[in-house]
DNA sequence: CAGTGAGCGAGCTTCCGCTTGACTT
């Protein structure tokens, strides 16, 4: 072997052996090849805050793979990402597999194309230890603040919470978004609309623009209305254009798959990374919106033959997002000429999305005519106005339109095509006119898309951990994903036709709420605690002010190990002196008295969640306990609700002659009969659930159990010999499944592994065979 | 396998950013 080459990713490295032929050998490093352990800090704060990196746990194996391929390499490549991450990885590679610096070359490449890896690989480099020094930095800080606030949330509040540089401000921005929500006081207003008439007989539905406050002010409005004579007094018409989004980065994706397909941001990047490892699209862990040449090439051709020229229109886009990092290029089809692929539904989605998002932002602007029209009375104070939008040339409209988050928007932009049927200096009538009460909207609380969108606004996380820190904060129950039944609320409407006024009244309902994030009564309380002790941390501004720092170890004008002492002496101070003085936070409530005992009644968090307390401490009585239900919180449970939780265990009723008991226990709620427990479905409720619901369970169960006694003596179920070797059929855990030759086949789901004949199991044997083959092929 | 929460104390938990694992028959 001549040359070997090391690489981030696999997908990748298989393409560029392709291109670079039989003297290289390509392979890959899987990420980050060596760490701090995960067991303790593993800084030395005292030895100038040296790292003790070890290699991954799971990394073992591979390393000692890539050392016997360099063993016998005359020549080592690394050509990790051009970023801060990238280079750290090639120098933790050089260091780890004993590379000699003289001989190493440091290559890298945006594009995988041969003129790309030739320029390359004439171009080598040494690996740029400034670089290398900025991203042990960050490296280093992260650990330092994760790892010293979160004991300190342990002691203060409960085990095994966790606070970070991006998790924390990812919550602070829930919460406060939940107080906002929380402050805000609806209002009513009512909003006019009206049908005019011109003695042509065209129509038009104009509004006029403020909100109205009151029911009195809107019906006096309205009479008048009715009552006066109205003039077109201004038709103003003008060009506008609109154009296209830029591709797709990490980030947009999430966004529009939200908002398009409705796809959480894990599943988004899962289906993504399908098609990354298929070949289909280019990666899509990316903060760049740049195309390559190559993609803009094939991005033409493909607009001129399908739309022709005029519908073309090159544009080489730049990222304006804080602390980008561009090693990649935007997401987007590796072969622009398939406008679809074959591939499952969700998959298949996806690419069509990045599709046209890529191709729409190579197209023309659309034109646009905007039509304003105002219409006044003399005799009226107000005037109406009605605007419309013309699509004169649609351009990438005809692919793609970027989706909002605001629902009234996007209404809006749907009411806009109608056609203008007036002229200016026109008189017209009014037979029909409409007040109708609305209400003002609270803010919207984040989706997972939108708080992804936030984050990167605020240049905190990267596109690897978009996802990732979703689900930290959703695992460390800081929030939860809630749905929203919409609010209901009387609306009076107030409807004039020909001068005469009827009051009616309609329910408007707004604001419902799908997949939205709520902070948690822990959320909240480890978030005010934060809030309080490291302010600077939770600042919205600390990773920008951060980054300057590493940007400039980056370009070798500052040391690592200086910025961080900067950092670490105070911070360090701050987390002893929180130790020390700050008192446990519990979030405790005061709810009320318990009136049969006369004892105090609390909420608050204790070790294993939230919970309510009977009683005080420091008594030489021990209060009572019992844990809060899911969706019951701290600040509004009330005091009924809250001693109700003492009702379990409890005796349903009785059973074949014994006691039916109802309780909570490690596993969740269940139902006991003759110490034998059956546990409750998610839809029943340990609090309220009756005899006869218990009993259907208790049957259910041991009905199941009698099947599977039968089936146990059915099974394995011989079908007939194949090629010498008998075929039997069998039901396990995932289903029924035939087994052949010690291997095993799943059978479709609804099949009866009874009835199966020995032509379906052979071909259900043969085409999985033939499916394993195009899988390895694949790989 | 079917409750914990105070107090007593051992031993556990935790960060962010790179990557893809799997025998889910």
């Amino acid at each position: 072997m001549k040359n070997l080459v090391i690489v981030e990713s696999p997908a990748k490295a298989k393409k560029i052996e392709e291109f670079l032929g039989k003297d290289y050998t390509v392979k890959s490093s899987y990420g980050h090849i060596r760490d701090l352990s995960k067991n303790d800090m593993s800084i030395d704060v005292e030895n100038n805050y040296e790292p003790e990196y070890q290699i991954s746990d799971d990394k073992r194996k591979l390393v000692s793979e890539l050392q016997k391929a360099v063993s016998e390499a005359e020549q080592v490549w690394l050509a990790s990402d051009e970023d801060r991450e990238g280079e750290a990885i090639a120098w933790h590679l050089q260091e780890t597999l004993k590379l000699d610096k003289e001989k190493t070359k440091r290559i890298v490449f945006n594009e995988i194309t041969e003129n790309a890896l030739k320029h390359a690989i004439e171009n080598p480099r040494k690996i740029d230890m400034n670089l290398v020094d900025a991203q042990q930095a960050r490296r280093v800080l992260d650990r330092l603040v994760g790892y010293e606030i979160s004991p300190i949330l342990w002691s203060k509040i409960k085990p095994a919470l966790s606070a970070g540089r991006v998790q924390s401000v990812a919550v602070r921005l829930i919460v406060e978004r939940e107080r906002e929500i929380k402050k805000f006081e609806s209002e009513s207003y009512f909003k006019i609309t009206a049908e005019f008439r011109s003695a042509e007989g065209g129509t038009i539905v104009a509004e006029i623009g403020r909100r109205i406050e009151s029911e009195t002010e809107a019906t006096k409005l309205l009479k008048e209305i009715g009552a006066a004579s109205w003039e077109v007094s201004d038709v103003d018409k003008k060009p506008a254009h609109r154009s296209p989004a830029p591709p797709f980065t990490t980030s947009t994706l999430q966004q529009e798959a939200s908002r398009k397909l409705g796809y959480s941001v894990a599943r988004t990047m899962q289906i993504a990374q399908q098609l990354y490892e298929s070949g289909f699209i280019t990666y899509m862990r990316t903060d760049s919106v740049n195309l390559s040449e190559l993609a803009l090439k094939m991005a033409s051709e493909e607009i001129c033959n399908l739309y022709g020229e005029r519908y073309l229109k090159t544009r080489r886009y730049h990222t304006k997002t804080k602390g980008a990092q561009e090693a990649h290029e935007a997401i987007r089809p590796t072969n622009l000429a398939n406008q679809t692929i074959n591939a499952d539904v969700a998959q298949r989605r996806l690419y069509e999305l990045i599709w046209k998002r890529t191709i729409a932002s190579q197209m023309a602007d659309a034109e646009i005519e905007k039509t304003n029209v105002e219409i006044s009375s003399k005799t009226v104070k107000d005037k109406f106005v009605w605007d419309g939008e013309q699509i004169m040339f649609d351009g990438f409209f005809k692919v793609y339109s970027e989706s909002s988050d605001d629902e009234e928007d996007e209404a809006r932009m749907e009411s806009k095509g109608a056609q203008l049927t007036v002229s200016k200096g026109q008189t017209l009538t009014v037979e029909d006119g409409e007040a109708s009460q609305h209400y003002t909207q609270h803010p919207p609380r984040y989706t997972e898309a939108s708080l992804v969108k936030k984050l990167e606004e605020l240049g905190i996380g990267r596109p690897s951990t978009y996802a990732p820190t979703i689900s930290t904060i959703l695992k460390r129950e800081y929030v939860s994903k809630e749905d929203r039944n919409p609010e209901q609320r009387n609306a009076t409407v107030i409807q004039l036709h020909n001068n005469s006024i009827k009051k009616t009244e309609r329910i408007e309902k707004s604001g419902a709420e799908k997949g939205k994030l709520v902070p948690t009564d822990i959320g909240t309380v480890v978030n005010d605690f934060l809030m309080q002790h490291f302010t600077n941390i939770l600042d919205y501004n600390f990773t920008a002010t951060v980054e300057k720092n590493f940007d400039e170890i980056a370009a070798g004008s500052k040391a690592w190990r200086k910025v961080i002492d900067g950092f670490y002496r105070p911070f360090h101070k701050n987390i002893e002196t929180t130790q020390k003085n700050s008192h446990r936070s519990s979030g405790e409530r005061l709810i009320g008295v318990d009136p049969k005992s006369g004892k105090n009644v609390y909420a608050k968090i204790g070790r294993y969640g939230t919970l309510i307390q009977v009683g005080d401490t420091n008594n030489e009585e021990k209060p009572k306990f019992a844990s809060m239900k899911k969706g019951q919180s701290i600040e509004t449970i009330t005091l009924e609700e809250a001693l109700s939780l003492f009702s379990l265990p409890r005796t349903v009723g009785k059973y074949d002659g014994k006691e039916v008991i109802v309780s909570i226990g490690k596993f969740g709620p269940y139902v006991r009969l003759d110490n034998k427990f059956y546990s409750l479905s998610k839809s029943d409720d340990p609090y309220d659930i009756d005899l006869k619901r218990c009993i259907e369970i208790i049957n259910t169960k041991r009905e199941a159990e009698k099947e599977k006694e039968k089936l146990k003596e059915l099974f394995p179920h011989t079908i007939g010999d194949y090629e010498e070797a008998p075929v039997c059929s069998n039901v396990g855990k995932y289903g029924p499944y035939l087994t052949y030759r010690g291997e095993n086949f799943k059978l479709p789901k609804e099949s009866d592994p009874m009835k199966v004949t020995l032509d379906e199991a052979v071909a259900i044997i043969t085409n999985a065979a033939k499916n394993k083959k195009t899988r390895g092929k694949k790989k």
